[in-house]
DNA sequence: GTAGGGTTAG
């Protein structure tokens, strides 16, 4: 017996065949025929597992497969990633000779890529003929096979053989192909591929536009995408959302409500996707009131149970500083998975709520669900910010010895800000130098951040040089060690920081902080003076400055007060500030402020709003760049930094 | 009667 027949018998054998065809149908009218049509139906249908058990049922009832039956078969195969199964169908695409047959051909390579096995694709790919007679379907299913399984190279490789074959390229084989580029760095390449759509004059399909505009997207050049979108004359449904979750993606949160709106406008109605896109812009802004219009929308259009979009709704809550909320929603969905408990898990930290956030991800774990790096940069930023120092180092531990999960820089700054913020900063240090992978902006710069807390002036210039070093155009670094220097009075450090910044042509980027109100945005710059109301909301300023300076002297001790005052008599108009005057003008009393600001709040203002929230008996909370700072009866819930 | 393809969450 020979290898082959072997494998064939054993293949049999596995699926309950029979070998012989001697045994007589226990149907005996039905014919090949009808087998087809209904697994067709099936296939359709997308009833796979169906369609393998009436495969079984054919085969047992001694009708023979053929070239009109693989197709479905091999497709369920692939729908279910069952690639030993597959595997089978290959041998009896043989014994019952139909591996010539083209629509065979590539039903089975798109069966083995879709399962991860492309180089078996390849190989039914090389035995299907000469290249000569090679078809444009079969370059399509294994170029488009190269892309679902990353394979960059393979895939440029093959289209440049497939040009130089003489083979006709087609729409399928752009949509195969474009989606090959997924980073900035392929940029060039998906340009290239755009000019051979338009050369083919393949650009003006939908599909293939779609495809170009999600390919720039992915590469991060938005304006392409922007080009692309609006030269397309028909927008469907897929075009809209295409370009509502590339904004999304690309951090560009106002231009995804903006082109929401336009949607709306052209009457195209959004589905799912639209709005997981723009509850996550939501949650960029915190516009919370957009966020619960979505979600009436959802309950009225009855696709509430879409777990992508309660955890959507979930991230929008939390980042919005409704906790209650995202809770509840979390709560009642019937299967969380690891996306729901990371956004809730990362709620939780920014809000200071390091305990319940640990609670939640030692739950999920003994639920059995299986924690990815994601969710590990949730965890240890949540102990961090809660100063759960030792905890989080054995999270950080655990991490590689019982996940097998190599943490990257993400989650060494974590952890560098965790042993930071604990005063641990030679350690800190030590574990940078340890690392594995390069260090880069982001871990430097936790540490500088913690030499500011700790006072610390010599391991902060070397923290600030390694980290200019890595990012020199990020001006938060400088304005960093400016601060540092200055606490000190260290004024020649200062003084030579500003130099390095006029010297690079740095600026600071504006502080702005706004206010969701009455369905606006309401957006305060420094010293601002442009807001309608702005004259009653100096007079508020004014009257709050009072307030606050006569109570500086609650605090205990002459140096506290004296450094509070110090503080306050700096006091400007930020845009901080202007922004809770706004919102004790306009909201009722009782009620909770949420005021976002794009930079870290600065301390003058947090002194500022804490005695505030003590004299004018209001709550308020503050979303700056890293966290969420609640203000409550002149307490701040951060425990660690002010 | 059959094959190859595009959009979604942290």
């Amino acid at each position: 017996m020979t290898v082959r027949q072997s494998l064939i018998s054993r293949t049999n054998k596995l699926l309950n065949l029979q070998t012989t065809a001697t045994t007589s149908t226990s149907t005996g009218t039905i014919t090949t025929s009808p087998w087809n049509t209904r697994l067709r139906e099936l296939a359709k249908q997308c009833q796979f597992t169906q369609a393998l058990t009436l495969y079984r049922q054919m085969l047992r009832s001694g009708d023979s497969p053929n070239a009109f039956t693989f197709p479905f078969v091999l497709k369920s195969c692939a729908a279910l990633s069952l690639p030993i199964s597959g595997a089978q169908l290959h041998c009896h695409v043989i014994k019952t000779g139909c591996k010539r047959e083209p629509f065979v051909q590539t039903s089975l390579m798109s069966m083995y890529c879709k399962c991860s096995f492309v180089d078996y694709a390849r190989k039914v790919f090389e035995e299907s003929g000469g290249e000569s007679r090679k078809l444009t379907v079969c370059y399509n299913a294994l170029i488009s096979g190269y892309t679902l399984n990353s394979r960059f190279y393979d895939g440029v490789v093959l289209f440049c053989k497939m040009r130089e074959s003489g083979v006709s390229v087609n729409s399928v084989t752009m949509l195969g192909l474009v989606p090959l580029c997924t980073l900035p760095a392929h940029l060039g390449l998906g340009m290239c591929l755009h000019g051979c759509c338009v050369k083919f004059g393949l650009d003006t399909h939908n599909s293939v536009a779609n495809c170009l505009l999600t390919m720039y997207v992915k590469c991060g050049a938005v304006d392409c995408a922007l080009k692309v979108f609006n030269l397309m004359p028909e927008k469907g449904l897929i075009t809209w959302n295409a370009m509502i979750s590339g904004y999304a993606q690309n951090g560009l949160a106002t231009h995804v409500l903006d082109l929401y709106h336009k949607m709306e406008l052209s009457g195209i109605h959004p589905d799912a996707v639209t709005l997981v896109g723009v509850l996550s812009s939501c949650a960029h802004l915190g516009a919370h009131i957009v966020g619960r219009e979505v979600e009436q929308r959802i309950q009225c259009s009855g696709f509430g149970i879409n777990p992508f979009l309660s955890n959507a709704l979930i991230n929008m809550y939390a980042r919005c500083g409704n906790l209650t909320k995202a809770r509840a929603i979390f709560d009642h969905m019937p299967e969380k998975n690891l996306v729901s408990c990371t956004a809730i898990i990362g709620g939780y930290g920014m809000h200071g709520h390091g305990e319940i956030a640990v609670q939640l991800f030692d739950e999920m774990i003994r639920s059995g669900i299986r924690p990815d790096k994601a969710i590990f940069v949730s965890v240890l930023s949540a102990c961090s910010h809660a100063g759960l120092t030792d905890k989080g180092m054995d999270y950080f531990a655990a991490m590689e010895i019982n996940y097998g999960l190599q943490p990257g820089p993400e989650h060494y700054s974590c952890v560098v800000d965790l042993l930071g913020r604990a005063g641990r900063l030679n350690e800190a240090k030590e574990l940078i130098e340890s690392m594995q992978v390069k260090p880069d902006g982001p871990v430097w710069g936790a540490l500088l951040g913690a030499c500011k807390i700790h006072k610390n002036i010599q391991l902060a210039e070397l923290a600030f040089e390694r980290v200019i070093e890595l990012e020199p155009m990020n001006i938060g670094y400088y304005v960093l060690l400016s601060n540092i220097y200055r606490e000190a009075d260290n004024l020649e450090g200062v003084v030579n920081v500003r130099a390095m910044m006029r010297e690079r042509k740095l600026r600071k980027e504006p502080g702005y902080s706004y206010v969701e109100y009455n369905g606006r945005v309401h957006l305060f710059l420094a010293g601002d003076g442009t807001h309608p109301q702005a004259g009653e909301i100096y007079r508020m300023l004014d009257e709050l400055e009072n307030v606050v300076k006569e109570h500086v002297g609650f605090y205990r001790n002459d140096q506290e007060r004296r450094s509070n005052e110090e503080l306050l008599s700096g006091m400007g108009m930020h845009s901080e500030k202007l922004a809770i005057a706004f919102g004790l003008l306009n909201t009722r009393p009782g009620t909770e402020i949420v005021v976002i600001k794009n930079l870290r709040i600065c301390e003058n203002c947090h002194l500022f709003i804490k005695l505030v929230s003590k004299t004018v008996d209001r709550q308020f909370v503050v979303r700056d760049a890293t966290r969420f700072h609640h203000f409550r009866n002149g307490t701040c819930s951060c425990k660690d930094y002010w």
